[in-house]
DNA sequence: TAGATTGTTAATCGATTAACAATC
DNA sequence: TAGATTGTTAATCGATTAACAATC
């Protein structure tokens, strides 16, 4: 299972894959060939073969692929196989929404801790979590293993968390806050800037609209 | 203004232009060459200058780009200089999350209703809107301009709201459930998969630690 | 064995980067 | 005018699709 060099883009499209084996399976259906996912799916069965092909050959000749068997490895591939701890920072309606998000915890994200630095918010729980204090975060980290913060802070006070979590030891930060944080390169980001998908939504509705105008 | 078969990957750049733009207003510089912005945004000069020669020559040889102007264009081509209005489906958490966050209000998309199957919530108010029952919903369109739909609602909600939806003039959907919606193609998607977004840092935490492991 | 379908190489297409003439 | 920097064409790089030999 060579991971390295595999572009972006082939990354991006595995949770979609994992998430139609998913549903197969749900479905009761057992094997699939590249020709048949490639009409649900709407993408070239060459891509899926390709994409595949990257980790590892999965299928079987005069066959296709066994629905639960990829599932399976995707999961791997995708890290799916192993727990992850997750803290929030930031527990208004977003931190609070992500923390609530039970599906999640199906996946292996399990949400450990939840931090504000509204005092209102101290003691108030969310599905058995109770908000601390950012000032409580240090320690926290000293005292459990986390992986993975999800930040959902104010873009002011964003930057300056981003690097208390790298400092005390944070591998990956999922990023809600609209800025680029920079860190370290060993330090993995994934951002979520919902502004930037709107707007991108938005430049869609406006050409459909002027175009149609004319 | 010619908008036909500008790629993704460029219009996905946009609002990331924009966003730096605007901070650069803030901090009063007049004018950016895109060799300066290109170090900032830590892209290649060249593709700057391509993506804006997408829209129209902006800058001006021996110069650069006047920082205000180019703010503003790239904002029309967002079609950010006009309101959209927006509903909510969906007052859960993120729905809520989305209904609270008033940025997205100076951008011009105004909430306009929000909306949910639970009864408990009915009445209850978000930052002045009341949360009204989807039994309501194709009334309120009726009488109601509204461009931009928001889906925050599970999965086996999602589809069946997003034909009603269509049946009821919306134009665009921004989706944040964990399914494709198969629409016409004239109606606008635009897809907000948290879980594809945390599995892709999960990826790439995982394989970080494999590639440091052996 | 014959048929089906993968894995993989080769061809095509598109996006990014480099280079430079145009021009402010 | 000389210097700077764009707009744009050409070169390169990478990703997608097509084709087909390998093989179950």
């Amino acid at each position: 299972m060579d991971a390295k060099g595999i572009s972006r883009a082939v990354i991006s499209r595995l949770p979609r894959y994992y998430r139609y084996l998913g549903e197969l399976m749900e479905d009761g259906v057992e094997r699939i060939s590249s020709n048949e996912l490639s009409e649900k799916m709407r993408v070239t069965a060459s891509q899926i073969r390709q994409d595949l092909n990257n980790f590892g050959g999965f299928g079987q000749q005069g066959y296709g692929y066994n629905v639960q068997y990829l599932y399976t490895e995707i999961g791997k591939i995708l890290g799916l196989d192993h727990v992850h701890h997750m803290i929030i920072l930031g527990a208004g309606n977003l931190g609070q929404a992500l923390a609530n998000y039970v599906q999640f915890e199906k996946r292996g994200f399990k949400v450990v801790g939840l931090f504000d630095v509204n005092p209102v918010l101290a003691g108030v729980s969310v599905r058995g979590i109770e908000i601390k204090m950012i000032s409580d975060l240090e320690e926290f980290l000293k005292n459990n293993s986390v992986q993975i913060a999800a930040l959902t802070l104010p873009k002011n006070k964003a930057a300056e968390m981003a690097d208390l979590l790298v400092a005390n030891n944070i591998k990956a930060i999922w990023n809600f806050a609209h800025l680029d944080l920079t860190l370290p390169e060993n330090v993995i980001v994934e951002n979520v800037h919902l502004s930037e998908s709107l707007m991108r939504l938005s430049y869609n509705l406006n050409r459909y609209v002027n175009e149609h105008q004319q």
